[in-house]
DNA sequence: CTAAAACCTGACGTTGACGTCAGAGGCAAA
DNA sequence: TTTGCCTCTGACGTCAACGTCAGGTTTTAG
Protein backbone atom coordinates (compact mmCIF):
# COMPACT_ATOMS: atom_id res chain seq x y z
CA UNK A 1 0.00 0.00 0.00
CA UNK A 2 1.46 3.57 -0.65
CA UNK A 3 1.28 6.11 1.85
CA UNK A 4 -1.74 8.26 0.28
CA UNK A 5 -3.85 5.06 0.70
CA UNK A 6 -2.51 4.47 4.40
CA UNK A 7 -3.42 8.00 4.95
CA UNK A 8 -7.16 7.87 3.78
CA UNK A 9 -7.23 4.38 5.79
CA UNK A 10 -5.99 5.74 8.76
CA UNK A 11 -7.57 8.68 8.76
CA UNK A 12 -4.24 10.95 9.08
CA UNK A 13 -2.31 13.30 6.76
CA UNK A 14 0.14 12.31 4.03
CA UNK A 15 2.70 14.64 6.21
CA UNK A 16 2.16 13.49 9.46
CA UNK A 17 3.32 9.97 8.22
CA UNK A 18 5.90 11.42 6.57
CA UNK A 19 7.00 12.99 9.61
CA UNK A 20 6.39 9.50 11.51
CA UNK A 21 8.90 7.86 9.38
CA UNK A 22 10.98 10.97 10.46
CA UNK A 23 11.04 10.63 13.64
CA UNK A 24 12.01 6.74 13.57
CA UNK A 25 8.10 5.73 14.48
CA UNK A 26 7.40 4.05 10.68
CA UNK A 27 9.23 2.07 8.73
CA UNK A 28 8.31 2.15 4.71
CA UNK A 29 9.61 -0.15 1.84
CA UNK A 30 10.97 1.83 -0.99
CA UNK A 31 10.47 1.00 -4.46
CA UNK A 32 13.04 1.26 -7.02
CA UNK A 33 11.91 5.11 -7.40
CA UNK A 34 11.46 5.39 -4.25
CA UNK A 35 8.03 5.57 -3.35
CA UNK A 36 7.12 4.04 0.46
CA UNK A 37 5.32 0.97 -0.27
CA UNK A 38 3.53 0.10 3.54
CA UNK A 39 2.19 -3.43 4.74
CA UNK A 40 -0.78 -3.79 5.89
CA UNK A 41 -0.45 -4.07 9.75
CA UNK A 42 0.83 -0.15 9.12
CA UNK A 43 -2.89 0.85 9.39
CA UNK A 44 -2.91 -0.78 13.09
CA UNK A 45 0.50 1.06 13.76
CA UNK A 46 -0.09 4.24 12.94
CA UNK A 47 -3.41 4.11 15.16
CA UNK A 48 -1.29 3.17 18.20
CA UNK A 49 0.83 5.98 17.26
CA UNK A 50 -2.06 8.40 17.45
CA UNK A 51 -3.33 6.68 20.20
CA UNK A 52 -0.28 7.64 22.26
CA UNK A 53 0.03 10.76 20.81
CA UNK A 54 -3.64 11.30 22.01
CA UNK A 55 -2.15 10.37 25.63
CA UNK A 56 0.40 13.12 25.79
CA UNK A 57 3.64 11.43 24.99
CA UNK A 58 6.30 12.56 22.80
CA UNK A 59 7.39 11.48 19.64
CA UNK A 60 10.80 10.16 21.38
CA UNK A 61 8.90 8.43 24.36
CA UNK A 62 7.01 6.71 20.93
CA UNK A 63 9.68 5.55 19.62
CA UNK A 64 11.30 4.52 22.58
CA UNK A 65 7.90 2.63 24.21
CA UNK A 66 6.57 1.41 20.53
CA UNK A 67 8.75 -2.01 20.20
CA UNK A 68 7.70 -2.57 23.68
CA UNK A 69 3.97 -2.18 22.80
CA UNK A 70 3.89 -4.00 19.51
CA UNK A 71 6.51 -7.18 19.92
CA UNK A 72 6.00 -7.33 23.45
CA UNK A 73 9.76 -6.89 23.99
CA UNK A 74 11.15 -4.97 26.78
CA UNK A 75 14.20 -3.85 28.47
CA UNK A 76 14.74 -2.89 32.31
CA UNK A 77 14.57 1.10 31.60
CA UNK A 78 11.58 0.43 28.81
CA UNK A 79 9.62 -1.24 31.32
CA UNK A 80 10.15 1.30 33.81
CA UNK A 81 9.27 4.47 31.30
CA UNK A 82 6.06 1.92 30.23
CA UNK A 83 5.24 2.28 33.88
CA UNK A 84 5.63 5.56 34.25
CA UNK A 85 3.52 6.69 31.52
CA UNK A 86 1.05 4.30 32.84
CA UNK A 87 1.18 6.20 36.12
CA UNK A 88 1.02 9.81 34.16
CA UNK A 89 -1.94 8.57 31.98
CA UNK A 90 -3.70 7.68 34.95
CA UNK A 91 -3.25 10.89 37.21
CA UNK A 92 -4.13 12.73 33.81
CA UNK A 93 -7.24 10.61 33.96
CA UNK A 94 -7.70 11.34 37.88
CA UNK A 95 -7.06 15.00 36.67
CA UNK A 96 -9.54 14.94 34.20
CA UNK A 97 -12.17 13.37 36.25
CA UNK A 98 -12.12 16.12 38.71
CA UNK A 99 -12.25 18.48 36.00
CA UNK A 100 -15.32 17.21 34.53
CA UNK A 101 -17.00 16.65 37.75
CA UNK A 102 -16.45 20.20 38.27
CA UNK A 103 -18.32 20.94 34.88
CA UNK A 104 -20.75 18.88 36.03
CA UNK A 105 -21.55 20.46 39.27
CA UNK A 106 -21.66 23.87 37.20
CA UNK A 107 -24.13 22.15 34.85
CA UNK A 108 -26.38 20.95 37.28
CA UNK A 109 -26.39 24.39 39.32
CA UNK A 110 -27.57 26.31 36.30
CA UNK A 111 -27.61 24.13 33.17
CA UNK A 112 -31.29 24.04 33.18
CA UNK A 113 -32.86 26.98 32.14
CA UNK A 114 -36.02 26.53 33.96
CA UNK A 115 -33.80 27.21 37.24
CA UNK A 116 -34.40 30.18 38.10
CA UNK A 117 -30.28 30.72 38.11
CA UNK A 118 -29.66 31.92 34.97
CA UNK A 119 -30.50 35.42 34.66
CA UNK A 120 -28.68 36.74 38.19
CA UNK A 121 -25.82 38.55 35.38
CA UNK A 122 -24.92 41.81 36.30
CA UNK A 123 -26.70 41.89 39.27
CA UNK A 124 -25.12 42.03 43.50
CA UNK A 125 -24.83 38.12 43.93
CA UNK A 126 -22.77 37.70 41.39
CA UNK A 127 -21.23 40.71 42.25
CA UNK A 128 -19.59 40.63 45.62
CA UNK A 129 -19.87 36.89 45.97
CA UNK A 130 -17.01 36.17 43.70
CA UNK A 131 -13.87 37.61 42.43
CA UNK A 132 -15.24 38.76 38.69
CA UNK A 133 -12.47 39.68 36.24
CA UNK A 134 -13.29 42.99 36.16
CA UNK A 135 -12.18 44.48 39.44
CA UNK B 1 -0.61 40.17 47.12
CA UNK B 2 1.70 40.88 44.68
CA UNK B 3 2.54 38.82 41.48
CA UNK B 4 5.35 37.01 43.17
CA UNK B 5 3.54 36.23 46.03
CA UNK B 6 0.52 34.85 43.84
CA UNK B 7 3.19 32.94 41.39
CA UNK B 8 4.21 31.11 44.25
CA UNK B 9 1.90 30.17 45.92
CA UNK B 10 -0.32 28.97 43.05
CA UNK B 11 2.39 27.27 41.49
CA UNK B 12 3.00 29.14 38.40
CA UNK B 13 5.34 31.39 36.97
CA UNK B 14 5.07 34.96 37.29
CA UNK B 15 4.97 35.28 33.16
CA UNK B 16 2.16 32.74 33.50
CA UNK B 17 0.03 34.95 35.31
CA UNK B 18 0.84 38.16 33.50
CA UNK B 19 -0.19 35.99 30.43
CA UNK B 20 -3.93 34.88 31.78
CA UNK B 21 -3.95 38.74 32.66
CA UNK B 22 -3.12 39.56 28.77
CA UNK B 23 -5.85 36.78 27.99
CA UNK B 24 -8.38 38.08 30.18
CA UNK B 25 -8.47 35.61 32.42
CA UNK B 26 -7.00 36.74 35.38
CA UNK B 27 -7.72 40.63 36.56
CA UNK B 28 -5.03 43.02 38.72
CA UNK B 29 -5.52 46.12 41.08
CA UNK B 30 -3.12 47.98 39.85
CA UNK B 31 -0.61 50.11 42.86
CA UNK B 32 0.09 53.63 41.38
CA UNK B 33 3.07 52.97 40.37
CA UNK B 34 2.04 50.46 38.08
CA UNK B 35 2.26 47.30 40.09
CA UNK B 36 -0.41 44.55 40.00
CA UNK B 37 -1.98 43.57 43.16
CA UNK B 38 -4.49 39.99 43.50
CA UNK B 39 -7.30 39.50 46.34
CA UNK B 40 -7.34 36.53 47.99
CA UNK B 41 -9.32 34.36 45.90
CA UNK B 42 -6.97 34.73 42.76
CA UNK B 43 -5.23 32.26 43.91
CA UNK B 44 -8.04 29.44 43.57
CA UNK B 45 -8.89 30.82 40.30
CA UNK B 46 -5.43 29.83 39.18
CA UNK B 47 -5.34 26.71 40.41
CA UNK B 48 -9.47 26.57 38.00
CA UNK B 49 -6.78 28.32 35.25
CA UNK B 50 -4.84 25.28 35.57
CA UNK B 51 -7.34 22.81 35.38
CA UNK B 52 -9.18 23.61 32.39
CA UNK B 53 -5.86 24.04 30.55
CA UNK B 54 -4.78 20.41 31.95
CA UNK B 55 -8.06 19.75 30.32
CA UNK B 56 -6.87 20.67 26.91
CA UNK B 57 -9.13 24.18 26.68
CA UNK B 58 -7.86 26.83 24.91
CA UNK B 59 -7.57 30.25 26.54
CA UNK B 60 -10.08 31.78 24.13
CA UNK B 61 -12.52 28.78 25.38
CA UNK B 62 -11.46 29.43 29.32
CA UNK B 63 -12.37 32.75 29.02
CA UNK B 64 -15.72 32.12 27.69
CA UNK B 65 -16.79 30.13 30.52
CA UNK B 66 -14.55 30.89 32.95
CA UNK B 67 -17.25 33.56 34.33
CA UNK B 68 -19.91 30.42 33.70
CA UNK B 69 -17.85 28.45 36.33
CA UNK B 70 -16.96 30.60 38.91
CA UNK B 71 -19.96 33.25 38.84
CA UNK B 72 -22.45 30.15 38.26
CA UNK B 73 -23.48 32.66 35.70
CA UNK B 74 -24.33 31.22 32.36
CA UNK B 75 -26.31 32.30 28.89
CA UNK B 76 -27.38 29.40 26.58
CA UNK B 77 -24.23 29.99 24.44
CA UNK B 78 -21.48 29.54 27.36
CA UNK B 79 -24.05 26.51 28.72
CA UNK B 80 -23.97 24.76 25.28
CA UNK B 81 -19.93 25.22 25.31
CA UNK B 82 -20.09 23.96 29.07
CA UNK B 83 -21.96 20.61 27.73
CA UNK B 84 -19.79 20.40 24.78
CA UNK B 85 -15.86 20.32 26.55
CA UNK B 86 -17.58 18.25 29.01
CA UNK B 87 -18.82 15.47 26.69
CA UNK B 88 -15.02 15.67 25.33
CA UNK B 89 -13.62 15.76 28.47
CA UNK B 90 -15.41 12.43 28.68
CA UNK B 91 -14.06 11.03 25.66
CA UNK B 92 -10.91 11.81 26.33
CA UNK B 93 -11.25 10.15 29.40
CA UNK B 94 -12.55 7.07 27.26
CA UNK B 95 -9.79 6.76 25.26
CA UNK B 96 -7.14 7.52 27.96
CA UNK B 97 -8.72 4.48 29.89
CA UNK B 98 -8.20 2.72 26.55
CA UNK B 99 -4.40 3.89 26.27
CA UNK B 100 -3.88 2.91 30.12
CA UNK B 101 -5.45 -0.52 29.57
CA UNK B 102 -3.27 -1.54 26.52
CA UNK B 103 -0.07 0.07 28.58
CA UNK B 104 -1.34 -2.43 31.42
CA UNK B 105 -1.45 -5.11 28.93
CA UNK B 106 1.40 -5.11 28.11
CA UNK B 107 3.16 -4.30 31.48
CA UNK B 108 1.45 -7.46 32.73
CA UNK B 109 2.78 -9.60 29.48
CA UNK B 110 6.25 -8.76 29.90
CA UNK B 111 6.55 -6.45 32.98
CA UNK B 112 8.05 -8.79 35.26
CA UNK B 113 11.59 -9.28 34.94
CA UNK B 114 11.49 -13.15 35.45
CA UNK B 115 8.25 -13.78 33.25
CA UNK B 116 10.85 -15.10 30.92
CA UNK B 117 9.87 -12.97 27.62
CA UNK B 118 11.75 -10.16 27.89
CA UNK B 119 14.58 -11.97 26.02
CA UNK B 120 12.68 -12.91 23.26
CA UNK B 121 14.33 -9.73 21.51
CA UNK B 122 16.23 -10.40 18.02
CA UNK B 123 14.89 -13.78 17.39
CA UNK B 124 12.17 -15.51 15.38
CA UNK B 125 9.04 -14.83 16.98
CA UNK B 126 9.28 -10.84 17.47
CA UNK B 127 10.71 -11.02 13.63
CA UNK B 128 7.99 -12.42 11.82
CA UNK B 129 4.82 -12.16 14.35
CA UNK B 130 4.57 -8.65 13.96
CA UNK B 131 5.43 -5.45 11.74
CA UNK B 132 8.66 -3.92 13.23
CA UNK B 133 9.87 -0.65 12.89
CA UNK B 134 13.13 -1.43 10.56
CA UNK B 135 11.35 -3.77 7.84
C1' DC C 1 0.70 8.88 -25.54
C1' DT C 2 -0.74 12.24 -22.66
C1' DA C 3 -2.85 14.45 -18.92
C1' DA C 4 -4.18 14.04 -14.31
C1' DA C 5 -3.24 12.34 -9.98
C1' DA C 6 -0.06 10.77 -6.69
C1' DC C 7 4.50 10.86 -4.94
C1' DC C 8 9.26 12.71 -3.83
C1' DT C 9 12.62 16.02 -1.15
C1' DG C 10 13.52 20.24 1.01
C1' DA C 11 12.34 24.05 3.27
C1' DC C 12 9.73 27.58 5.39
C1' DG C 13 5.19 28.73 8.02
C1' DT C 14 1.85 28.03 12.01
C1' DT C 15 0.03 27.82 16.71
C1' DG C 16 -0.30 28.15 21.77
C1' DA C 17 1.55 28.80 26.21
C1' DC C 18 4.66 30.35 27.84
C1' DG C 19 10.58 31.29 28.53
C1' DT C 20 13.92 34.69 28.41
C1' DC C 21 16.26 38.90 27.94
C1' DA C 22 16.87 44.07 28.04
C1' DG C 23 16.36 48.25 30.10
C1' DA C 24 13.97 50.97 33.45
C1' DG C 25 11.66 51.78 37.59
C1' DG C 26 9.78 50.61 42.61
C1' DC C 27 10.31 49.17 47.63
C1' DA C 28 12.00 47.68 52.23
C1' DA C 29 16.10 47.14 55.13
C1' DA C 30 20.65 48.63 56.94
C1' DT D 1 21.50 56.19 50.56
C1' DT D 2 22.67 52.30 48.83
C1' DT D 3 21.99 47.60 48.31
C1' DG D 4 19.33 43.99 46.64
C1' DC D 5 15.23 42.10 45.27
C1' DC D 6 10.79 42.70 42.97
C1' DT D 7 8.19 44.50 39.31
C1' DC D 8 7.14 46.78 34.83
C1' DT D 9 6.70 46.78 29.45
C1' DG D 10 8.06 45.14 25.14
C1' DA D 11 9.82 42.07 22.24
C1' DC D 12 12.00 38.08 20.50
C1' DG D 13 12.82 32.83 21.28
C1' DT D 14 11.07 27.96 21.83
C1' DC D 15 9.09 23.56 20.88
C1' DA D 16 6.27 19.92 18.82
C1' DA D 17 3.42 18.20 15.31
C1' DC D 18 2.40 19.00 11.66
C1' DG D 19 0.56 22.51 7.21
C1' DT D 20 1.90 24.31 3.00
C1' DC D 21 4.39 25.47 -0.96
C1' DA D 22 7.89 24.81 -4.76
C1' DG D 23 9.80 22.22 -8.23
C1' DG D 24 10.44 17.89 -10.02
C1' DT D 25 9.51 12.57 -10.91
C1' DT D 26 6.26 8.51 -11.17
C1' DT D 27 2.13 6.12 -11.74
C1' DT D 28 -2.27 5.54 -13.59
C1' DA D 29 -6.51 6.38 -16.39
C1' DG D 30 -8.34 7.23 -20.82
Amino acid sequence: MRIGELATRSGVSVRALRYYEEQGLLAAYRSDSGQRHYPEPAADRVQLIQMLYGAGLSSRTIAELLPCVEAKVSTPESRARLAAERDRIDAQITALTHTRDRLDTVIAHCGTPDSGCAWIADQDVAAEASYSAAP
